[in-house]
Parts: structure tokens; sequence; C-alpha cells
DNA sequence: TTGCTAGATGAAATGTTATAACATATCAAG
DNA sequence: CTTGATATGTTATAACATTTCATCTAGCAA
């Protein structure tokens, strides 16, 4: 079980490798990494946590990288549609992916606290949903999975 | 393990059956099932699908019974609150609850097709997730779980 | 080189979902 | 009949997302 983002490491390398993974990536695949999805990419990164799009879009325009909502939402939708971001329904936000390149069915823990996003693997599939899908006859496609509560240091901080 | 919404069924029984259980459970608890709350129900009775806010409030209004946002997103929160309803976040949409009364940590199957939604037991901190938040030391409070795909009809139409 | 095509971007307007803020009504308890 | 608690009505606005159309650029074929 691999989980990231609840402790602490050396975030500026962490970013680098993300983004040189995503870099080789978009070679691999013929995919262009433009200057606005690499900055809404940095964005997200520079955070473990869910931003909104007009979060980003605050940041793009006082970059001069554009104003408009398109233009987040059009980057937003390229790093998601390729598993490089994912979006967190519960928030209407978003998040930089902790495995890019990997496949993905990915559960979030999120902090109600701080905001913290932790992606963990999961697998629908299986466990109770599955059980209840083939009962039903149901065919899923993919699964939201994203549970609320307290990361370690927040929980932490509420004992005290 | 109990799903519903995806079989026929005496549908008239089953809202009459649902109001009548959610009117008791307001009994026991104190809690007053006013008119627009009521209406608001039935509503989302009438159908076992997902409905938007203001798909809803456009019913309400043509019967009179308020016309602005506050009135429909304040009876959905009470519904919400008191477990007669639930919120699909990944649709921004409503649906009446298949079990009132019961405890709740529903999990969703949604198709993506007709938008019938079905609801079924869960159980968030077993499997998977729950290995994932006691590894990250995270206390998960609620779990989202929305599994979107097809639903036995809808399948069937799609292979044919 | 020219010109075509597809994907990416810029910009304006609009659509959709949700809440803040404040006023009023209703009703039961004292 | 006042008080306090809860529910509603109403206006305005915040927050999130998409449509539309024009323009630009890279890659490529004639």
């Amino acid at each position: 079980m691999t989980t990231t983002g609840f402790h602490s490491h050396d975030h500026s390398a962490c970013i680098a490798e993300n983004l040189a993974v995503v870099d080789a990536c978009c070679g691999d695949k013929g995919l262009k990494l433009t200057p606005v999805r690499r900055r809404v990419l940095e964005i997200l990164l520079a955070q473990h946590r869910a931003m909104g799009a007009y979060d980003i879009l605050d940041k793009l325009s006082a970059e001069g990288l554009g104003s408009q909502p398109p233009v987040v939402y059009r980057a937003l939708d390229f790093l998601v549609r390729n598993g490089f971001a994912h979006r967190i329904e519960g928030l209407n936000a978003f998040v930089a992916c902790s495995l890019p390149g990997e496949s993905h069915a990915p559960a979030f823990l999120i902090c109600r606290s701080c905001e913290a996003v932790s992606e963990a693997a999961s697998d629908p599939m299986r466990g109770t949903l599955g059980k209840a899908a083939s009962t039903a006859g149901f065919v899923i496609e993919n699964a939201v999975v994203e549970a609320r509560g307290l990361c370690p240091r927040c929980a932490e901080g509420a004992n005290a």
C-alpha cells in the first residue's frame, strides 16, 4: 500500500521527479506539455493539496500566462485526461497525481482540517462495491473514492 | 448485499412506503417534515435518479412552493443531514435515500447512460481504503464512494 | 515555398451550482 | 402577549464550468 502526501520529504526533488516522469511520458505518447500545461502542473505539485480552478487561474494570470477560465480548465482537462492530475469531486478541486504514468484507480484521503490530499491505490471492483455491482448486474467503468477525515498531523493537534 | 433502483417494482408503493418511514422517523426525532421539505423529497422519490437542485427548484416554483435557490438548498440540506436523501458529488446532484432510517455508509452505482442511481451499503473502513488510511495514520470520518458505469438495462442496449 | 490541417491559445460571454445576508412568518413555551 | 427557536421568502452574489468564435503555431504535403 503506497500512500503519499502526509509524510515530510524533499519537496523540490519530489516536484522535479514528478515533472521528469510527466515529460518522459508525454514524449512517449506524443503529448505536448505546453507552457500553460506545465505551469499548471507545477502549481499543483507545489502543494499536496487540492486547489480550485480559480486559485490556479489567479496564479497563472499573475504570471501573464492567460487570464480566462478556459485557459486553466483546458490545461486541467489535459492533465486529468492523461493521468497527471486528478479531480477531487467532493471539493470541486484538483490535485497533482502522485504516481504519474502508473495505471490509475486512485482513492483519496482528504484532511478536512488542512486540506492535504493523499493518494492511495484502490481497486473498486473488489470488496463490497464489486459485489454489489455484480449482484445488481451493473458494469463499473470507474469509481470515485474519497475519504475525508483528519491527517496524522491534524489528528494530533485536535487531541491536544 | 441490498441494492435498489435498477429492478422494476411498484413505484407508487415504493414512494408511499418511503414517505411513511420518513414521517415516522421525523416523529421519533422531533424533526419537522414541512411542506417544502416533503415536496422536495417526493420529487426526488418520483425517480430513482439524481436531480440537480435547479431541476427541483423548477418543479417547486411551478407549484408555488418557493422559487429561489435557498429554498431548495435548505430543504435538501435538511433531507441530507437527516439521511433521507444523499448528495451525489460526481454529478452535483441529489437522490432520495433508498433506506431511510437505517445507518448510513452508502455507496452508489450511477448509470452514465440513463442516470439511474442505485444505493448499496458500503464499509469504507474495510478493504484497501481502510488499510491505506491506517498505514498513513489517517482517521476516516466519512467516505464518498460513487461508481459509474452502465446499469443492466443500458448495458444490454449498448450490446445490441 | 506555399498552403493545408490539427491542435493549442486568447478572449468575451454565458451557463450552472451554491451561499451570504437580511427580512419575515410561524409556532410552541413561558 | 412576549420570547425564542425554527423555517421561509427574497435579493444579491460567490464559486465553478462551458460555449463560442477568432487567431496562432507546428508539422507536413504538394
